[in-house]
RNA sequence: GGGCCGGUAGCUUAGUCAGGCAGAGCGAAAGGCUCUUAACCUUUAGGUCGGGGGUUCAAAUCCCUCUCGGCCCGCCA
């Protein structure tokens, strides 16, 4: 027995007081479940702290004051000149949201709410033009040159002899890293600029800009009153930007670095990390096409931080997924993964996907199946919501032999079969009536054996008749699901052919 | 060049903090049943714990070293 990760952390947060678990992502792009982690992460230790009755809160930041950084493989070549603004600046991509930060925020946001994952929500911009920033903004300035000394002494970087902790926003080409810091008011609350653009002027620290990404993240913690955040290992490295940020916070803000807990990334099968820059990602809104939400939790929630994910959508997210249903992981990792109180789903996601392709589609067809395997149907909604799944799945995921059509009429194929096999066919017709799946299997196997008939020639000879091909799932239970008026007169029509 | 994380059965991994018989799931094999046919049950096989060295009565676990994969030490989440 292990005690589950999350409750490691929790005991180590719970007796320093109230918690502030600190997650941010940059909508820059669609979240992939890579980013996902991040939130999860804290999400788990969020749960377990509240298990042992600790005082806590969860929330979200969005970078959405980040500069567009380069023009994105999804995006037209119009928005190249977009590159280098705040993200909460640009319009909209599709023309649908306020800006190019909430067109990729709204679906993330309602991800989150569907994984029952309810942070306290901010937007960076809004912080910034509320004035929250400004004391800090202030205190960066001031002391830029004991920040640049940190940097220095810690990432071993010399920033250059114009460097600002401040970027400013150009008021008239819009971005930030063109701009450079030429002095400051700290009565007024503004800095003056000059942009590269041709343009010089002042900035507001209310909104006119922000401050540096490595003095950004320290700034926030005492602000937020962050005690613990989980990052990815890009920042955790020595030299990297928690380094810094953990003395920028402790000598320039006065404010204990927050408690880090380091993810690993999420790799796709034998494609290496999920990276947007790279398109090679499966976003959140693609996974929840096709498994339950509860799936996705457990994905992410049953593996350590530290160690990377392996993540394979083919046949492996079939195991994952009825894994999760049968209850049969880490009960913990399970318990963590839950939402609600919902009884484990009894039919296994294998099946539906044999039986969704069988009703093509139709829901009244697909229920007819399920209930002539034996199940029990009475979970309309989770049902029909797991045959979307398994659709999707056999669409974008599913390798070839286990894609399948039952033929609406005879297979030509089915001439070249043998006088034994036909009359196999034509036997089994006969004895199947009445019989309810395993019974069916039993029964071909019998009629094999009475007619000396190796038992695989009338297995494939069976899946020829009714799918056009030499495999198939199983198949008394394949069998068993389908119209047994249809089945009889089918095997019939074979035997004849 | 320097640093961080990871490497345990074919695959996914637990166990590493705090040394004490290397575990599980999936897959594979055999059987249940004269039956390989994607959901059953039982059993079995499968391991130089990435390599080497050291400490110890005892090392997957601690120390040193090498190696492979990923990431960082410019910008950037």
């Amino acid at each position: 027995m292990t005690i589950h990760w999350a409750d490691v952390a929790a005991e180590r947060l719970a007796d320093r007081g109230p918690q502030t678990l600190a997650t941010g992502i940059t909508p820059s792009g669609p979240v992939h479940i890579g980013n996902m982690r991040e939130v999860m992460t804290a999400e788990a230790i969020y749960r377990a702290l509240q298990d042992r009755g600790a005082e806590a809160r969860l929330i979200y930041i969005a970078d959405n004051f980040d500069r567009l950084r380069r023009l994105y493989p999804f995006l037209q070549e119009s928005f190249e000149e977009h590159v280098g603004k705040p993200l909460s600046e640009i319009p909209c991509p599709e023309g649908c949201c306020a800006s190019y930060a909430e067109h990729f925020l709204q679906p993330f946001l309602a991800s989150l709410e569907e994984l029952d994952i309810r942070p306290q929500v901010f937007r960076a911009d809004q912080l910034y033009k509320e004035g929250l920033f400004v004391d800090a903004i202030k205190t960066a300035l001031l002391r830029r040159d004991d920040i640049a000394r940190i940097l220095k002494e810690v990432s071993g970087r010399e920033v250059p002899s114009h460097w600002s902790p401040f970027d400013a926003i150009c008021k008239d080409c819009g971005r930030t890293n063109t701009t450079r810091v030429a002095g400051f008011d700290l009565d007024r609350e503004t800095v003056d600029y000059v942009c590269s653009c041709g343009y010089s002027g002042t900035a507001s620290m209310r909104g006119g800009g922000k401050l540096v990404w490595r003095v950004d993240w320290p700034a926030r913690w005492p602000l937020l009153h962050v005690t613990m955040e989980p990052f990815g290992k890009d920042h955790a490295t020595s030299g990297g930007s928690y380094d810094t940020g953990k003395r920028i916070s402790e000598e320039i803000y006065g404010y204990p670095a927050p408690h880090p807990v380091i993810y690993e990334w999420i790799h796709l099968k034998g494609k290496g990390a999920m990276h947007s820059s790279t398109g090679l990602v499966v976003t959140i809104k693609e996974m929840l096409d096709v498994v339950p939400p509860e799936v996705l939790r457990y994905l992410i929630i049953r593996t350590k931080p530290e160690k990377h994910i392996e993540f394979d959508p083919g046949l492996p997210l079939l195991t994952l997924v009825d894994e999760y249903d049968q209850r049969a992981g880490d009960s913990r990792a399970l318990e963590l993964s839950a939402i609600g109180e919902a009884e484990p789903f009894q039919i296994p996601f294998r099946h539906m996907v044999t039986a969704v392709q069988i009703a093509r589609g139709d829901d009244e067809q697909l229920i007819k199946a399920l209930e002539r395997s034996g199940y029990e149907t009475s979970r309309m909604g989770e049902i029909l919501g797991r045959a979307r799944n398994a659709e999707i799945w056999l669409a974008r995921y599913a390798p070839q032999n286990v894609r399948f059509q039952v033929q609406e009429g005879l297979p030509s194929a089915v001439k070249n079969l043998g006088p034994d096999e036909k009359e196999g066919l034509r036997v089994l017709s006969e004895r199947i009536s009445g019989l309810e799946a395993q019974s069916i299997h039993d029964e071909i196997y019998a009629v094999a054996k009475d007619l000396g008939l190796d038992s695989k020639r009338l297995f494939q000879a069976i899946y020829l008749a009714f799918l056009g091909q030499r495999q198939g799932p199983k198949a008394g239970w394949f069998l068993a699901s389908l119209d047994r008026d249809f089945v009889v007169l089918r095997l019939e029509e074979a035997a004849r052919a």
